[in-house]
DNA sequence: CAGTTAAGATTACAAATGTAATCTTAACTC
DNA sequence: GAGTTAAGATTACATTTGTAATCTTAACTG
Protein backbone atom coordinates (compact mmCIF):
# COMPACT_ATOMS: atom_id res chain seq x y z
CA UNK A 1 0.00 0.00 0.00
CA UNK A 2 2.96 2.27 0.33
CA UNK A 3 3.74 4.84 -2.15
CA UNK A 4 5.75 3.61 -5.14
CA UNK A 5 8.87 5.86 -5.78
CA UNK A 6 9.69 7.04 -9.41
CA UNK A 7 12.97 4.85 -8.96
CA UNK A 8 11.25 1.68 -7.95
CA UNK A 9 8.65 2.51 -10.77
CA UNK A 10 11.13 2.36 -13.30
CA UNK A 11 12.26 -1.28 -12.08
CA UNK A 12 8.55 -2.15 -11.97
CA UNK A 13 8.02 -1.40 -15.21
CA UNK A 14 11.14 -3.07 -16.26
CA UNK A 15 9.95 -5.98 -14.79
CA UNK A 16 5.91 -5.55 -16.15
CA UNK A 17 7.72 -5.86 -19.32
CA UNK A 18 9.20 -9.23 -18.91
CA UNK A 19 8.94 -11.53 -16.19
CA UNK A 20 9.57 -13.65 -14.53
CA UNK A 21 12.65 -12.06 -14.14
CA UNK A 22 15.81 -12.65 -12.49
CA UNK A 23 17.72 -9.37 -10.89
CA UNK A 24 19.93 -9.13 -14.03
CA UNK A 25 17.51 -9.61 -16.21
CA UNK A 26 16.18 -6.00 -15.02
CA UNK A 27 19.66 -4.66 -14.62
CA UNK A 28 19.91 -5.38 -18.39
CA UNK A 29 17.01 -4.63 -19.11
CA UNK A 30 17.15 -1.09 -17.72
CA UNK A 31 20.29 -0.73 -19.35
CA UNK A 32 19.54 -1.46 -22.63
CA UNK A 33 17.51 1.11 -24.11
CA UNK A 34 20.72 2.99 -24.46
CA UNK A 35 21.72 0.34 -27.15
CA UNK A 36 18.29 0.79 -29.46
CA UNK A 37 19.40 5.03 -30.05
CA UNK A 38 23.35 4.56 -29.04
CA UNK A 39 25.61 6.49 -30.88
CA UNK A 40 23.20 8.61 -32.84
CA UNK A 41 24.27 12.21 -32.98
CA UNK A 42 21.24 13.79 -30.79
CA UNK A 43 21.67 12.21 -28.01
CA UNK A 44 19.00 14.18 -26.57
CA UNK A 45 18.15 12.03 -23.51
CA UNK A 46 21.03 10.98 -22.58
CA UNK A 47 19.85 7.37 -21.24
CA UNK A 48 21.12 6.74 -17.70
CA UNK A 49 23.31 3.88 -16.47
CA UNK A 50 21.64 2.34 -13.41
CA UNK A 51 24.27 0.72 -11.06
CA UNK A 52 23.57 -2.73 -9.75
CA UNK A 53 23.19 -2.14 -6.50
CA UNK A 54 21.10 0.35 -7.02
CA UNK A 55 18.80 -1.83 -8.58
CA UNK A 56 18.94 -4.36 -5.94
CA UNK A 57 18.09 -2.08 -3.78
CA UNK A 58 15.34 -1.04 -5.53
CA UNK A 59 14.10 -4.36 -5.77
CA UNK A 60 14.26 -5.08 -2.27
CA UNK A 61 12.00 -2.07 -1.24
CA UNK A 62 9.92 -3.00 -4.00
CA UNK A 63 9.27 -6.66 -1.87
CA UNK A 64 8.91 -4.85 1.03
CA UNK A 65 6.40 -2.77 -0.02
CA UNK A 66 4.98 -5.66 -1.44
CA UNK A 67 4.79 -4.44 -5.06
CA UNK A 68 6.95 -7.68 -6.33
CA UNK A 69 7.53 -10.97 -5.28
CA UNK A 70 10.22 -14.07 -6.13
CA UNK A 71 10.64 -17.08 -5.67
CA UNK A 72 13.66 -18.47 -5.27
CA UNK A 73 15.77 -20.18 -8.27
CA UNK A 74 18.82 -21.92 -6.84
CA UNK A 75 21.00 -19.12 -5.74
CA UNK A 76 19.05 -16.62 -7.49
CA UNK A 77 15.77 -15.37 -7.46
CA UNK A 78 13.25 -14.82 -9.84
CA UNK A 79 10.65 -11.71 -9.45
CA UNK A 80 7.67 -11.25 -10.76
CA UNK A 81 4.74 -8.15 -10.00
CA UNK A 82 2.20 -8.27 -7.45
CA UNK A 83 0.89 -4.92 -9.10
CA UNK A 84 -0.73 -4.82 -11.98
CA UNK A 85 -0.16 -2.63 -14.33
CA UNK A 86 -2.93 -1.30 -15.13
CA UNK A 87 -4.55 -0.83 -11.86
CA UNK A 88 -1.39 1.07 -10.80
CA UNK A 89 -1.45 3.46 -13.81
CA UNK A 90 -5.36 4.10 -13.00
CA UNK A 91 -4.67 5.10 -9.51
CA UNK A 92 -1.57 7.60 -10.13
CA UNK A 93 -3.61 9.23 -12.88
CA UNK A 94 -6.87 9.22 -10.96
CA UNK A 95 -4.73 10.73 -7.95
CA UNK A 96 -3.33 13.18 -10.75
CA UNK A 97 -6.52 14.30 -12.34
CA UNK A 98 -8.28 14.14 -8.59
CA UNK A 99 -5.30 16.31 -7.16
CA UNK A 100 -4.97 19.53 -10.34
CA UNK A 101 -8.10 18.82 -11.72
CA UNK A 102 -11.07 18.38 -9.10
CA UNK A 103 -11.34 15.17 -10.89
CA UNK A 104 -12.05 16.14 -13.96
CA UNK A 105 -10.80 14.43 -16.97
CA UNK A 106 -11.51 17.26 -20.15
CA UNK A 107 -9.49 19.58 -18.10
CA UNK A 108 -6.49 17.30 -18.49
CA UNK A 109 -7.04 17.19 -22.08
CA UNK A 110 -7.78 20.62 -22.03
CA UNK A 111 -4.31 21.85 -21.11
CA UNK A 112 -3.20 19.43 -23.86
CA UNK A 113 -5.15 20.75 -26.57
CA UNK A 114 -3.84 24.18 -25.85
CA UNK A 115 -0.58 24.05 -25.81
CA UNK A 116 1.14 20.49 -26.18
CA UNK A 117 -0.65 19.96 -29.56
CA UNK A 118 -2.75 16.78 -29.45
CA UNK A 119 -2.23 15.44 -33.34
CA UNK A 120 -4.32 13.40 -35.41
CA UNK A 121 -3.85 10.05 -33.89
CA UNK A 122 -4.64 11.25 -30.59
CA UNK A 123 -7.58 12.66 -31.92
CA UNK A 124 -8.41 9.66 -34.00
CA UNK A 125 -8.05 7.30 -30.51
CA UNK A 126 -10.24 9.34 -28.68
CA UNK A 127 -12.84 9.31 -30.61
CA UNK A 128 -12.46 5.40 -30.82
CA UNK A 129 -12.82 5.42 -27.29
CA UNK A 130 -15.83 8.21 -27.37
CA UNK A 131 -17.54 5.91 -29.55
CA UNK A 132 -16.82 2.52 -27.74
CA UNK A 133 -17.51 4.11 -24.66
CA UNK A 134 -21.48 5.19 -26.42
CA UNK A 135 -21.66 1.94 -27.77
CA UNK A 136 -21.90 0.34 -24.08
CA UNK A 137 -23.35 3.20 -21.64
CA UNK A 138 -26.41 4.34 -23.92
CA UNK B 1 12.92 24.70 -11.53
CA UNK B 2 13.59 22.20 -8.74
CA UNK B 3 10.36 20.20 -8.37
CA UNK B 4 7.57 20.95 -6.55
CA UNK B 5 5.97 17.89 -3.39
CA UNK B 6 2.67 17.62 -2.50
CA UNK B 7 2.37 19.46 0.41
CA UNK B 8 4.26 22.54 -1.49
CA UNK B 9 1.30 22.10 -4.41
CA UNK B 10 -1.40 22.08 -1.92
CA UNK B 11 -0.04 25.71 -0.29
CA UNK B 12 0.41 27.17 -4.48
CA UNK B 13 -2.88 25.95 -4.84
CA UNK B 14 -4.53 27.86 -2.00
CA UNK B 15 -2.77 30.68 -3.36
CA UNK B 16 -3.68 30.25 -6.81
CA UNK B 17 -7.36 30.27 -5.87
CA UNK B 18 -6.70 34.15 -4.43
CA UNK B 19 -3.89 36.21 -4.46
CA UNK B 20 -1.99 37.73 -3.11
CA UNK B 21 -2.28 37.12 -0.15
CA UNK B 22 -1.08 37.30 3.16
CA UNK B 23 0.27 33.73 5.30
CA UNK B 24 -2.96 33.69 7.32
CA UNK B 25 -4.86 34.01 4.28
CA UNK B 26 -3.61 31.25 2.87
CA UNK B 27 -3.84 28.64 6.49
CA UNK B 28 -7.80 30.07 6.41
CA UNK B 29 -7.76 28.61 3.37
CA UNK B 30 -6.47 25.63 3.72
CA UNK B 31 -8.19 24.72 7.11
CA UNK B 32 -11.62 25.82 5.51
CA UNK B 33 -12.52 23.69 2.99
CA UNK B 34 -13.49 21.14 6.65
CA UNK B 35 -16.27 23.81 7.06
CA UNK B 36 -17.52 23.56 3.95
CA UNK B 37 -19.39 19.76 4.29
CA UNK B 38 -18.82 20.13 8.45
CA UNK B 39 -20.73 17.62 10.56
CA UNK B 40 -22.01 15.57 7.98
CA UNK B 41 -22.70 12.28 8.53
CA UNK B 42 -20.46 11.16 5.94
CA UNK B 43 -17.65 12.81 7.12
CA UNK B 44 -15.42 10.02 4.43
CA UNK B 45 -12.72 12.41 3.47
CA UNK B 46 -11.94 13.87 6.72
CA UNK B 47 -9.91 17.24 5.76
CA UNK B 48 -6.59 17.33 7.12
CA UNK B 49 -5.86 20.25 9.61
CA UNK B 50 -3.03 22.20 8.87
CA UNK B 51 -0.51 23.73 11.46
CA UNK B 52 0.76 27.47 10.62
CA UNK B 53 4.05 26.54 11.30
CA UNK B 54 3.67 24.00 8.53
CA UNK B 55 2.01 26.33 6.17
CA UNK B 56 5.24 28.95 6.73
CA UNK B 57 7.91 26.21 6.13
CA UNK B 58 6.53 25.12 3.28
CA UNK B 59 5.67 29.12 1.89
CA UNK B 60 9.59 29.39 2.62
CA UNK B 61 10.55 26.47 0.47
CA UNK B 62 8.22 28.15 -2.22
CA UNK B 63 10.01 31.09 -2.20
CA UNK B 64 13.15 29.57 -2.04
CA UNK B 65 12.30 27.56 -4.88
CA UNK B 66 10.89 30.27 -7.31
CA UNK B 67 7.77 29.20 -7.53
CA UNK B 68 5.86 32.42 -5.29
CA UNK B 69 7.02 35.49 -4.29
CA UNK B 70 6.30 38.33 -1.87
CA UNK B 71 6.12 41.99 -1.04
CA UNK B 72 6.60 43.25 2.78
CA UNK B 73 3.53 45.09 3.85
CA UNK B 74 4.36 46.62 7.34
CA UNK B 75 4.77 43.51 9.43
CA UNK B 76 3.71 40.69 7.46
CA UNK B 77 3.92 39.60 3.70
CA UNK B 78 1.82 39.09 0.98
CA UNK B 79 2.20 36.14 -1.60
CA UNK B 80 2.04 36.01 -5.09
CA UNK B 81 2.33 32.53 -7.27
CA UNK B 82 5.52 33.25 -9.79
CA UNK B 83 4.12 29.87 -11.51
CA UNK B 84 1.00 30.07 -14.02
CA UNK B 85 -1.08 26.84 -12.25
CA UNK B 86 -2.01 25.93 -16.35
CA UNK B 87 1.71 25.87 -17.33
CA UNK B 88 2.48 23.60 -14.30
CA UNK B 89 -0.57 20.73 -14.18
CA UNK B 90 0.57 20.85 -17.89
CA UNK B 91 4.20 19.88 -17.06
CA UNK B 92 3.04 17.39 -14.45
CA UNK B 93 0.36 15.73 -16.94
CA UNK B 94 2.85 15.55 -19.24
CA UNK B 95 5.23 14.00 -17.34
CA UNK B 96 2.79 11.56 -16.15
CA UNK B 97 1.61 10.65 -19.20
CA UNK B 98 5.46 10.31 -20.56
CA UNK B 99 6.40 8.31 -17.59
CA UNK B 100 3.30 5.63 -17.63
CA UNK B 101 1.63 6.03 -21.07
CA UNK B 102 4.88 6.13 -23.44
CA UNK B 103 3.86 9.86 -23.85
CA UNK B 104 0.42 8.89 -25.63
CA UNK B 105 -2.77 10.75 -24.09
CA UNK B 106 -5.36 8.18 -24.92
CA UNK B 107 -4.74 5.16 -22.78
CA UNK B 108 -4.60 7.52 -20.07
CA UNK B 109 -8.22 8.22 -21.21
CA UNK B 110 -8.57 4.07 -21.95
CA UNK B 111 -7.88 3.67 -18.39
CA UNK B 112 -10.65 5.68 -16.78
CA UNK B 113 -13.06 4.22 -19.78
CA UNK B 114 -12.12 0.59 -18.09
CA UNK B 115 -12.76 1.41 -14.83
CA UNK B 116 -13.36 4.74 -13.80
CA UNK B 117 -16.49 5.09 -15.64
CA UNK B 118 -16.47 8.15 -17.46
CA UNK B 119 -19.62 9.66 -17.02
CA UNK B 120 -21.78 11.68 -19.69
CA UNK B 121 -20.33 14.78 -18.82
CA UNK B 122 -16.72 13.79 -19.19
CA UNK B 123 -17.57 12.68 -23.09
CA UNK B 124 -19.68 15.38 -23.92
CA UNK B 125 -16.59 18.00 -22.33
CA UNK B 126 -14.32 15.51 -24.41
CA UNK B 127 -16.38 15.86 -27.88
CA UNK B 128 -16.22 19.21 -27.57
CA UNK B 129 -12.19 19.66 -27.24
CA UNK B 130 -12.08 16.90 -30.42
CA UNK B 131 -14.49 19.32 -32.34
CA UNK B 132 -12.71 22.17 -30.75
CA UNK B 133 -8.94 20.86 -32.26
CA UNK B 134 -10.86 19.83 -35.69
CA UNK B 135 -11.98 23.37 -36.13
CA UNK B 136 -8.46 24.26 -35.58
CA UNK B 137 -6.30 21.69 -37.39
CA UNK B 138 -8.01 21.06 -41.09
C1' DC C 1 37.35 -30.14 0.42
C1' DA C 2 39.39 -25.07 0.36
C1' DG C 3 39.11 -20.95 -2.06
C1' DT C 4 36.68 -17.80 -4.82
C1' DT C 5 32.40 -15.81 -6.54
C1' DA C 6 28.54 -13.68 -6.81
C1' DA C 7 23.45 -13.03 -5.05
C1' DG C 8 21.06 -11.13 -1.99
C1' DA C 9 21.10 -8.72 2.83
C1' DT C 10 22.58 -5.12 5.42
C1' DT C 11 24.43 -0.70 6.15
C1' DA C 12 25.48 4.08 4.55
C1' DC C 13 24.60 8.60 3.61
C1' DA C 14 23.11 13.00 1.55
C1' DA C 15 19.01 15.36 -0.13
C1' DA C 16 14.10 16.02 -0.07
C1' DT C 17 9.82 15.95 2.45
C1' DG C 18 6.32 16.40 6.10
C1' DT C 19 5.70 18.36 10.14
C1' DA C 20 6.76 21.45 13.63
C1' DA C 21 9.20 24.00 17.60
C1' DT C 22 12.28 27.68 18.83
C1' DC C 23 14.55 32.13 17.86
C1' DT C 24 14.62 37.14 16.39
C1' DT C 25 12.87 41.21 15.99
C1' DA C 26 9.83 44.75 14.29
C1' DA C 27 5.41 46.50 15.59
C1' DC C 28 1.45 47.21 18.74
C1' DT C 29 -0.17 48.17 23.71
C1' DC C 30 -0.22 50.66 27.98
C1' DG D 1 9.42 54.06 26.26
C1' DA D 2 9.09 48.95 28.23
C1' DG D 3 6.81 44.85 27.61
C1' DT D 4 4.35 41.74 24.82
C1' DT D 5 3.09 39.85 20.32
C1' DA D 6 3.25 37.79 16.40
C1' DA D 7 5.51 37.32 11.55
C1' DG D 8 8.84 35.47 9.44
C1' DA D 9 13.65 33.05 9.93
C1' DT D 10 16.07 29.41 11.61
C1' DT D 11 16.58 24.96 13.46
C1' DA D 12 14.87 20.20 14.24
C1' DC D 13 13.99 15.68 13.28
C1' DA D 14 12.01 11.33 11.51
C1' DT D 15 10.99 9.28 6.86
C1' DT D 16 11.58 8.54 2.23
C1' DT D 17 14.34 8.46 -1.76
C1' DG D 18 18.35 7.98 -4.81
C1' DT D 19 22.40 5.94 -5.02
C1' DA D 20 25.71 2.80 -3.60
C1' DA D 21 29.35 0.20 -0.77
C1' DT D 22 30.18 -3.52 2.39
C1' DC D 23 28.88 -7.93 4.55
C1' DT D 24 27.32 -12.93 4.47
C1' DT D 25 26.99 -17.00 2.71
C1' DA D 26 25.58 -20.52 -0.45
C1' DA D 27 27.30 -22.35 -4.69
C1' DC D 28 30.84 -23.17 -8.27
C1' DT D 29 35.92 -24.49 -9.19
C1' DG D 30 39.91 -26.73 -9.20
Amino acid sequence: MTEISNAEFEVLEALWQNYPASANDIIAKLNESASTNANSADDKKQEKQWHDKTVKTLLNRLVKKQAITFEKQQRHYLYSPLLEREAYTLKESTSLIERMFSGKLAPLVAGFAKKNDLNKDDITALKSLISDWEKNND
